[in-house]
Parts: C-alpha cells; sequence; structure tokens
DNA sequence: TATTGTTATACTCTATAACTATA
DNA sequence: TATAGTTATAGAGTATAACAATA
C-alpha cells in the first residue's frame, strides 16, 4: 500500500507500527499523569493489583525492569502510599511489597480508563476493525514472544 | 476480547499499540545500528532523501525535533560524510544541508532494509492480514493528525 | 525586532558497579 | 558463594535559556 509521498519507510508496516505506538504510549503517560503516576509506575501497581504481594525481585523479573531501578520506584509509590513494604517471613532479606487500598482503588480506576482511551484511539474506527486490529496486534504480540501486559520499553536486561 | 489473565491493561487496544509498537522501534534502531545510524537520524537523512535540501530550521519543523537538537544531529551526519551543510544563497543565517552521495546511498540501502523488517514483524501473518493491519493504522494515524512518515518520539516542542 | 544557528546548563532516565545483610 | 535490596556514579537524551550573526 502506498498513500502517497515522503520518506521510504512512511508505507512500512514496522514504522506505522512504532508511529501509531509511540502516539498511543504519549496518550497514556498523559492520561495517568493527573493521578501523579507515570506508566513505569502503573506497570508496578496493575502487577499487584493481578498477582498481589510479590518481591521487588519478583516485580523487576516480571516487569523486565532492573532492580536496581526498582527501588526508586517503590519508594515513590510508597510515600504515595499507594504500596507497603512488609519483611518477608522466610528470607529476610526480601520485601514484600502490596498495594495498599488506596493503591487498590487507584488501579481500578486507572482500569476503567482504559476504554476511553481506547475509543479516543479508535474513534471512527468501526467496532468489527477494532476486533480485528486488537485480534492482529495480540497474534503479533505472541509471535514475537512479547509477555502479555508488560511493555517492552520499561526493560532493562538484568546483569 | 479478552486472551486470558493478567492485568487490567492486557487487552486494552491502547496498550497492545504502545506494546508491538515498542517492539518494532526497538527493531528498527537494532537494525540501523550496524550503519552506524540511530533511528534519530535516520529521520533527517530519509526526509532530505525525499525532500531534497532542507536548512537546519525546516528539517527541525518537518521532523519535530527542535533546532537546539539539529545542530548536534546535522555535525554527527556531517563527521560521518553523510551530508554536507552549505550556506544559504538568499539568507546568510541559515545553512542549506543536502545528502552526500555516500548517504544517499545509505538512505537507499536503508529503505530496501524495511521489507525484511516487516517481514519480521508480520511473520505468520497472511498477506491479506498484513494489508488489512496496514489499512487500519494508517486510517488510525491520519485520524489522529500524525504525519505521514514522521515518528512522534523524535518531538520536542517548539521554545 | 525577529530569526538561524550555536553553545551552555540542568534535569530526567537508565546502565553499571559496588556495598550490606542475609541465605 | 550467591542473592535481595540499596546506594553512588556516569552516561545518554532532551528541555531551557541565552548568545552572535543576519534578516
Amino acid at each position: 500500500m502506498d498513500t502517497g509521498g515522503g520518506p521510504a519507510h512512511s508505507d512500512s508496516l514496522s514504522f506505522l507500527l512504532s508511529q501509531v505506538g509511540a502516539y498511543c504510549a504519549a496518550a497514556f503517560a498523559a492520561a495517568l499523569a493527573p493521578y501523579g503516576i507515570t506508566p513505569r509506575a502503573y506497570g508496578v501497581i496493575s502487577n499487584l493489583g493481578a498477582v498481589g504481594v510479590m518481591t521487588q525481585q519478583q516485580l523487576a523479573n516480571s516487569l523486565g525492569i532492573h532492580r536496581n531501578n526498582m527501588v526508586g520506584l517503590i519508594d515513590d509509590l510508597e510515600a504515595s502510599g499507594w504500596v507497603r513494604r512488609e519483611r518477608h517471613q522466610q528470607d529476610r532479606r526480601a520485601f514484600n511489597v502490596r498495594l495498599t487500598p488506596e493503591g487498590a482503588d487507584l488501579t481500578r480506576r486507572i482500569g476503567r480508563l482504559l476504554p476511553e482511551l481506547d475509543d479516543a484511539v479508535a474513534d471512527g474506527l468501526p467496532i468489527r476493525d477494532r476486533e480485528r486490529l486488537a485480534r492482529l496486534l495480540v497474534s503479533i504480540a505472541q509471535a514475537r514472544g512479547l509477555r502479555r501486559g508488560v511493555h517492552p520499553s520499561l526493560g532493562a536486561r538484568p546483569e
């Protein structure tokens, strides 16, 4: 498909994915900003909401964030009153991190924000096309080995 | 569509777009790395390849990169021998930037790389689905006001 | 006065290494 | 000896302000 002039990459599928994806990432960050939370930090609390209590190391592994960076992330979330650190019973080196009631509430509120975001992105697209698009994206994500719900750009490789 | 457990955002259309998009952006950057060029710098030379000669300010406007950041970008491209600065004839404050033959060649070689990247991303997807996907993405990009061939994350707002 | 290119500075992110306390 | 959490440092990338030359 060629929809006009411009540089060679304009009609490349991977460029289009990257272009629209970056737009969505920015829209998501902007939607989160009024809640005083970043996409990274939302990754942490949404994971805690789904899995329950986790150690910092488990969170780091699960999200692909380095444990060094996890420290400050949990510090901020704790200062905001959304998570609590508790000493792990069996392994006294580790902390268990769990959502506070306020954190669980924030997680739910942001979860309810997502349909609005999706509507804004897919505005004007017939519902059939929307479903088709989602199905194609899931198919690519699975084929490429992307983990469900894990955003690649949170990443940082282990040592 | 719900394809399993995990956090609330896992099946959100905008999350999926952002997730797959970030993967594609990383794959593109990795494919460019052996050529010694970044996605940002490729944005510059691909634009020059399509439009011809442009001033730094015109490049900055066209790509959504701030002119302050354009300076170092052109410095690097010039040091690599891919572009040349020439004094603008009518406006002696400005520089015209143009591709060298080597730069034009690199632009073409990278342009030929894109189909491979697209094949890798869409591996296993029937050609009909691939076309459908591209069409849906173009439709969203146009509706959201994204400019053809311009990646949003190159961005930096003017003063 | 406004604009083009430039430089300098600061601030955010993240990559790396090293430390401590536990295992 | 290895691991969980922590801290410190340095390097990208980018945002902001200010400057010289020219319009």
